[in-house]
DNA sequence: CATCTACTTTGACAGATATCGAATCAACTT
DNA sequence: AAGTTGATTCGATATCTGTCAAAGTAGATG
């Protein structure tokens, strides 16, 4: 079976948060993402994975840059995964994560403010 | 006293997650922001405040948007207050909101993508 | 001053979340 | 097949967070 779980449809959010009032389902779903962003040690997740060498970072390297447990950087890679955030691959022994710019374009769009905002 | 609470200084946060790893000292920092925007009620306030004719919204107008009491609401507007979301005056009656483009561009610069990333 | 409206703070509580150790799974190596 | 290393899942727990009712503050107005 495969490992994508639907990683929430973001589809409809490509409009600055600032242009017109979020709907309730829209908010809902950004939520998640925000949500996701609202952690340091998932940040720092996903900003060391966005500039790893190559586009991608073993599972293994992350886990030394914290002084958390394994199963906790674990749970954190799912919650980036589960919000399309990051991919994985398991290639042999190991398993790799890349970012997965779309997602990270469409909320940088949304909190984005169009020049002439808010007159 | 001035109701000004330091709203955190991310100032040093202009580069985009994707391009260099963030220090543990900057994903603290980052991550309340995230985590203020990981409410659907607040990413709603925010947007109904920063899409609110007039860039301003008096609290009147917000709360009767939501199905939660008023001391929610304004749990939810201390919150993005204190993230430097958005700021406060109170004139006559009335206490207006207005959202702070600066912290929403420096949120949104920080999620973007340069081209060419991760290669 | 008393009172009304607008908003915030306080205190309490239920549900969510981060964390860990232990167990499990997956692939490679003798 | 047995053992090793890498990674995830499970189960438990302490802490955090969203919510409300009740009380408190600020300004206007009678």
């Amino acid at each position: 079976m495969s490992k994508q779980r639907t990683p929430l449809p973001l589809a409809d959010c490509h409009t600055p948060l600032t242009a017109e009032p979020l709907s309730a389902d829209q908010a809902e779903r950004l939520a998640v993402s925000f949500k996701a962003l609202g952690d340091p040690i998932r940040l720092r997740l996903l900003s060391l994975i966005a500039s790893h060498q190559g586009g991608e970072a073993c599972v293994c390297d992350l886990t030394d840059a914290f002084d958390v447990s394994a199963p906790t950087i674990s749970h954190h890679l799912k919650v980036l995964r589960e919000t399309g955030l990051v991919a994985s691959e398991r290639r042999a022994t190991w398993v790799y994560y890349r970012a997965e710019p779309a997602t990270l374009e469409l909320l940088s769009t949304v909190l984005s403010v169009p020049q002439g905002a808010g007159e």
